[in-house]
DNA sequence: TGCTTTTGCTTCGAACTCGAAGCAACTCAA
DNA sequence: TTGAGTTGCTTCGAGTTCGAAGCAAAAGCA
């Protein structure tokens, strides 16, 4: 490899720029539909999506896990959810400071009230006009870069845990 | 056509969440940079680029096409940008409603400062694990998609004339 | 010409996000 | 046991986003 080209060729430009647009048109969309369709938001989507597939109780740790929001959002949208009275919180037992949420069944229900919607729009936004082979690919593809990514060291803000080394 | 089947297939779910989730990720480590490297959003690098390729003046509703941003969202961003001496704002002589931006010499200078760490970024985190074949599947894929969803109508965002259920 | 509609942008308020700082509970080694 | 360090979560403040409403210029239309 030359060390660090000037820039990108035309290919991964058309690649990176494609990539970030349709996923950013593709988030929109969602996000339209479920503020329309269930009054929440892609974030509180997903939240309420992870506590239905646990079919259980999750912390605040768990529940954010992959996602890639702050602590403290989680603790406001967490406020929001049980505001609106489909999640509750309760203080664990084992860990006096873990909190552990459930869904209740009024977000159960909300979930599967708009779960219909949202994969009609993923399949009409972004299925559509891909083949079986495409799919594969994609799937292939961005799991490879997600997977390569989760274990990218953040090289410029490093954490402040022990010094290594 | 079947229905509306009950959900996605394994393929399908996998291709959705690895593609958002990466692109989660990229935008996150993207955004670290810039901030950490020229002290601007990844919104005002989009827009120094634009300008920058544009190679002169363009109007705000020129600037914000193709990004999902709101105009108002657009002039909030011009506002903090002509206040950092990277843009400038005037009237158009054609049409006296249209603000033509132009970017400054220091906002060129700051957009080349920053865009050989940005392509490092890039190169690193979403380029690395590909092939040359892989790059030339997710630029074609990803093309395809948002030309798609370019030309689909929102669908969702109509008036809620019908009433539900 | 007058009038309505459309277009381009801004202002405003509400909502959302993040990082830093803070608190309380837990861990672990001495 | 005890005290330093870590972990889990929340609070706070600053910054950013959006949509609705508003304003002025332009375009359509009678």
């Amino acid at each position: 490899m030359t060390d660090s080209p000037p820039g990108l060729d035309p290919a991964q430009i058309e690649a990176y720029f494609a990539l970030m647009e349709a996923v950013g048109l593709l988030e929109h969309q969602v996000e339209q539909h479920l503020r329309a369709d269930g009054g929440i938001s892609y974030v509180q989507f997903q939240l309420l999506a992870r506590l239905a597939a646990a079919d259980g109780q999750l912390t605040m740790t768990q529940l954010a896990d992959g996602v890639v929001y702050s602590r403290s959002g989680l603790t406001y949208q967490a406020g929001l959810l049980e505001k609106a009275g489909l999640i509750t919180r309760g203080t664990s037992a084992d860990d006096e400071r873990a909190t552990l949420v459930t869904i209740t069944d009024a977000g159960l229900a909300l979930f599967r009230k708009v779960l219909p919607g949202h994969v009609q729009v993923v399949r009409r936004q972004l299925l559509a006009p891909l083949s079986d082979q495409d799919l594969h690919d994609l799937g292939d593809i961005m799991t490879r870069v997600r997977d390569h990514m989760r274990n990218e060291p953040p090289r410029s803000a490093a954490p402040r845990k022990r010094r290594q080394r």
